[in-house]
Formats: C-alpha cells, sequence, structure tokens
DNA sequence: GTCGAGTTTGAACATCTGTTCAAGACTAGA
DNA sequence: TCTAGTCTTGAACAGATGTTCAAACTCGAC
C-alpha cells in the first residue's frame, strides 16, 4: 500500500473537530458532526478519544504547540534576526488567519469555563512569555532578566491585541504599526 | 407595594443567563439553568425571550452599549480630560473583572460562530473606535480625521490586547504601562 | 365579588447528544 | 489458510435540551 493513500483516521478526527470547532464553536462540535466531517462512523471517534473532552483537549494541546513554536524559532540565525523574526510572525497572513484565530478564541473561551483547559492554556501562556523573554535576553545582552520579561510582558499584550482585533477586520496596516511597536519595545534602548 | 421590592424578572432571566454564560461559557447556558439561577419557571423564560437565541442577543447587546458608554464619557468635562478618562477608564478595577472579561470573551467567540450575532458586534466595534476617535478630535483639533482614526485604531489594539491579557493574568504593573502607551498614542505630536 | 388581561407554572414532547457495545472487517504473522 | 489482534461500524440506551401549552395564579378595574 502506497504511503499517503492510507488514512491516519485518529488524525482527520482531530482536524474535523478542530474544523468545526473554528468554524461553529464548540456547540458545533458533537460527536456525530466529528465523525461526518471526518468521514468515519460514529464510533470510532470514542476508539481513539476516550471523550468528547479528550477531543477538545487534543486540539487545544496542537494550538498551543503550535503557538509556543512562534518563539522557538532557527536557532541557526542570529539573536537579534531571531527576536525580529519572532515578532514578525505573529502577523504573518499564513498564521493570522480567520480559521486560526477563530479556533484560538473558542479554545481560549473554553479555558474559561473548564478549569482542567485553564491549567494547560496557562501553561502554554507562560511558556510562550518565557520563550519571548529568552529571546529578547539573547538580542539584549545589555538587559536584566526582570526587564526583558516586562518587555515580554509588553509585546504579548499588543499580540493579543492584534490577533483578537484581527478577527474583527483589522486592516493590514494597522498589524504593521503594531508589529512596530512590539520592536521598538524589544529594542529600546 | 415598596419599589424594590418587586422583582423584575425578564431582568433576572437576562443577568442569569449572562452569569451563566461568564461562568460556564454557552454549554452552560440552556433554559433550565438559566430559570433556576434566576428563581423562576422554566416555562417563564422562553414567556419573555423567544427562544434562547433572542436570550443571547440580549446579552450581547447589553454587553455592548456597556462598552459603547466608555467612550461617550460626561460632556460637562473639557475634551483632554475626557479622552485621558476613557483610557484609563478601561482599565478601571470595577470593569476588568474576570466576570465581565470573560463574558465579553464568551459572547466575542458566539459571534464568530454565528453571523447574526457577528453583526451586532461589528457595528458595536465600529461605534466604539468611532467614538474613540470623535474623543480624540475634540482633545486634539490639530490632528486631521484620518489621523484620529488611525490611532483610535492603534489604541484599540492595546486595549483589546490587556483586556484579553488579563483573563491570563495580567498584573497591574503591565496593565499601567499599557494604559500609559495608548495615552501617548493619542498625545503623541 | 367578579371579570379579564397579564403573568407564572411545570408536565409533556420531540429531538439531540455522549457513550457503550456486539458484531463485522481488515491485517500481518504462522 | 487459519488465527489473533486491531480497527471500524452503526444500532441502542439513557439522559439532556429547546419549545409548547393548558392550567393556575395575580391583581387592578369595575
Amino acid at each position: 500500500m502506497k504511503p499517503g493513500e492510507r488514512v491516519d483516521r485518529q488524525a482527520r478526527i482531530l482536524e474535523a473537530a478542530m474544523d468545526l470547532l473554528s468554524r461553529h464553536g464548540i456547540s458545533g462540535v458533537n460527536m456525530r458532526a466529528v465523525a461526518r466531517e471526518a468521514g468515519v462512523a460514529l464510533g470510532l471517534v470514542n476508539y481513539y478519544y476516550e471523550d468528547k473532552t479528550s477531543l477538545i483537549r487534543a486540539a487545544l494541546k496542537r494550538v498551543d504547540e503550535h503557538d509556543i513554536a512562534l518563539v522557538k524559532p532557527d536557532p541557526a540565525s542570529p539573536p537579534k534576526e531571531r527576536l525580529l523574526e519572532a515578532l514578525r510572525r505573529v502577523a504573518d497572513p499564513e498564521l493570522l488567519t480567520t480559521p486560526y484565530l477563530s479556533l484560538r478564541l473558542h479554545l481560549w473561551a473554553l479555558a474559561q469555563a473548564n478549569e482542567d483547559f485553564a491549567a494547560i492554556n496557562d501553561a502554554a501562556f507562560e511558556r510562550y512569555v518565557d520563550g519571548l523573554a529568552a529571546l529578547i535576553g539573547k538580542a539584549r545582552l545589555d538587559l536584566a532578566p526582570e526587564e526583558c520579561r516586562k518587555r515580554a510582558d509588553d509585546i504579548v499584550v499588543i499580540q493579543n491585541g492584534m490577533w483578537l482585533t484581527a478577527l474583527l477586520g483589522l486592516d493590514r496596516a494597522s498589524t504593521e504599526r503594531s508589529i512596530n511597536r512590539t520592536e521598538e519595545i524589544a529594542f529600546a534602548p
């Protein structure tokens, strides 16, 4: 059997769930809809994911890992470029898409209602800010760690704002100005 | 009958729905839970609100009106103070509470999944940015309207970021720095 | 008191949802 | 080919959910 022809149904189920969550919110994610979207039978969803919560948790973890990867860029390039790249990547049109942002928003809302999800989310957020602070530290050896952390905090506020406002139709020019603001914070004397 | 003793059950139902939405998300808002929380019988919820969607819509509208009121402050005070006040009020500990922010987040997520809600939300967002741009215009007669609008756009990004990040435990000092940033944008030469 | 309009109740109904499970299909090794 | 283990199916079940509605209640006007 040729590779690629064989379908990984577990992955298809997860993608179907993420797609439904992004498009219709949590009320649109039910086992039957997921199965239909993934093209499998109802029972298979519960075969791969113990229950609905595990399925959502898997989606949340995948998105969190994706976010954290943003602040762990190519370790080959010099520190300043790495930081710049990380700051710019947040507004990459590939990432700043409505489906992705919408998915993030729904997962964030779920974390508000479920402390189990909240814990996962909080940990990922911590790792993100830590990663950003570390990037700043490497690029700006003159700054104390607390100052790096402070700047990372400030940058994250703007990034979250960009990201959230993008869902309401933030224009590209405004995005660019916000990116510049994060760069100014990172590279301020 | 003493005023205040008589309960406005319609209002109590709406408040119960908003409370549940804030705490447990949309899955926690069902007619029975709303009735229980409001202390009324199940049927009464459908008596005052045609269906569940109308109930959520009413909650969304109330929150939107509340937000827009932030950029329509006391018209008695001078323009610069009015603007400052509006910029600071966003981070007022009375407003920046977890229940309120959580409610906003859930409503935003719902707007992503339902184009009817999205339209209401978009209109409110437009009105908010317009209001902010108008406040800047009154405080800064030297700026062209387009420049005011641009600055309002930039400020809104930071405000949304503050607001969203506050849900993840943004500390007060970081909030203050973000507020200062919005003031710098508004009053920049 | 009686009437009537407005309000309030909770049982009933149809539908939807998460989960279980027995049965079948598929696959690789013997 | 046979077998054992894994994967896949969809019917079935129990419980939840939105909505309807007939009956009961409230209270001011007459």
